[in-house]
DNA sequence: GATGAATGAGTATTCATTCAT
DNA sequence: AATGAATGAATACTCATTCAT
């Protein structure tokens, strides 16, 4: 077995549950069953560990769109990734979750600050690919608006109401973009 | 000049450039050029500290919408209440922002989340008062996706897109909802 | 009883007898019955607290000429010189002791490195002051050497040889200067 | 190319100039482009090490005096060894500094005391062979003050005084001691 | 109301060393 | 001879909080 990927899978979940200011490396190790010299073994500190799952998370979040790729038709192409991309919202909850706080808190949006713009420009470059198909002239500000939707949506789903309509608002969003 | 609103002044500065973790009390009492027993004198202990700073928060926040309670048309009330959030969110961007850092880090959340409750509460009640007299039998979705659109452009503009297109949104927004 | 003192006066001594790099802050704590809280308190770091005896000790050093400032006769004041320099020495040895150790290990010598290189040239002033009134022209040379001498003997009676004769050695320099 | 060989080189480097303790073996291992076990391997331990470049260059020192060994004026010889041992100094400043530093600091005293002491008794008893046949009653003190003298210009000129003018001092000491 | 000395628990990080391969 | 994963003990430093004045 791989210590080096069992740390990252413990972190993780800590990062995410805890928070990663308020998850001492030495609860890592405890949970990993391993010592905190080989974490600093691994990653030279701890905010390389956080930037190694962010990296796995970016990489995680750029495959929800792939299966799609193929699609002819743009707005079926978008119905698709909002299915995707709300199912695996719904499925990893705890790893969405991680990511907003990570990019909202002061310290670790400043580790990760280069990481963070590449996925977001990455994102939402992806998309406006689409939209470019849709209507070239305002593809911009309509991929705003998605982007905004989505994100909206997660930030609801997951943090604010515990009794979000998850299932009707998918419908709703695929609906208006279809 | 009150020494109590200085330091809630000066917090709110820090916690909202630093994050509540990163900001340690000998940093607001060096700030506010007061010594550490007053600030544990005024606020029990740091946590009181946020919750206060919370409050305060919630109260201008809850205050957006008082100046067009009156209007009697809801569609028109809407158009309203987005623009004075809108324009509330890019006058006060620290203010915003310390609010969505403090509601998404497990730790403060713990230590605000019956606030957290109340205000999101509040906020979906007195929106969904406006959709209620927009249309009665599907209210409650139509508000949590004016509340998504809503967060989700709070968080694309002031955290994520540098170039984030509020103004021409802002108009997009107002004309669907009229 | 002031602990500020007592911190400064524990960590001399460790510091001699350990090695500033051998001695834990912990060590100092345990010995002068305070927290480490306390001792960082004070000194902002273990730096500034090497600093801050370094400092103290310079002070002690350059008073050690002071009594004989008023003599007249530069050779016999040279010979008082002597005479409260070695006596100094074999007085506070370990204090010696320190100073040479601290200015000869690359870390504390660039810690304290302003502070080495104000004292020398204090030193070295001091002395020039003399040996330009007993030869204007070469004093410079004179007093390299001169100070080399010192140098030497401190080296030799604390560190190198324990059957080091320090009092016939002594006679015989002040013979020669006089 | 001998790799325990290269370890010793790197370690000289190293150890001269960031001292013995503020250098991991881990540094060494990177400049010299081996694994950790490979030190370790070849050297019981870190100790170990510093012991066999003490004796490295207890053997160098000890060679400074050869060439003149058969020098019949002792004087002459004396004068000699000055200038070997002065050029010496300057052509190989690390390795001087190194052992000064190593002979001062508490922990690397202690590592190699047994090493000290024979390494200076061996300096001290081929100097006094010297006096000894310039002056056979009292050349125990003459020894010292010229070991003295020796220590205190190397201290004075590889520590203290960057405008040290060894050129005219070492003129001077020859013309003492011819 | 106001200060600042004092505490103690917590935390990231370093590093020599071991050992299986 | 050579590697590098793994350990564990040590260490500087941070910070919320208390309390006497």
């Amino acid at each position: 077995m791989n210590k080096k990927e069992l740390i990252l899978d413990v972190a993780i979940d800590l990062f995410a549950k805890e928070g990663f200011e308020k998850t001492p490396v030495s609860a890592i190790c405890e949970r990993a069953g391993v010592s905190k010299g080989l974490v600093f073994h691994h990653f030279k500190n701890k905010n390389v560990l956080l930037r190694a799952i962010f990296i796995r998370t970016t990489e995680m979040i750029g495959n929800i769109g792939k299966p799609h790729e193929k699609v002819r038709d743009p707005k079926e192409r978008l119905a698709a990734l909002i299915e995707a991309i709300l199912s695996s919202m719904s499925e990893h909850r705890k790893l969405y979750k991680f990511n907003l706080n990570v990019m909202l808190q002061p310290a670790t949006r400043e580790i990760l600050s280069d990481l963070i713009n590449e996925r977001n420009s990455m994102l939402f470059d992806t998309t406006d690919d689409i939209f470019k198909r849709i209507s070239e002239d305002n593809s911009k500000t309509l991929t705003h608006v998605f982007v905004s939707e989505i994100n909206g949506i997660a930030l609801n789903y997951l943090y604010f109401y515990d009794d979000f309509p998850l299932e009707e608002i998918r419908k709703q969003l695929i609906n208006k973009y279809k």
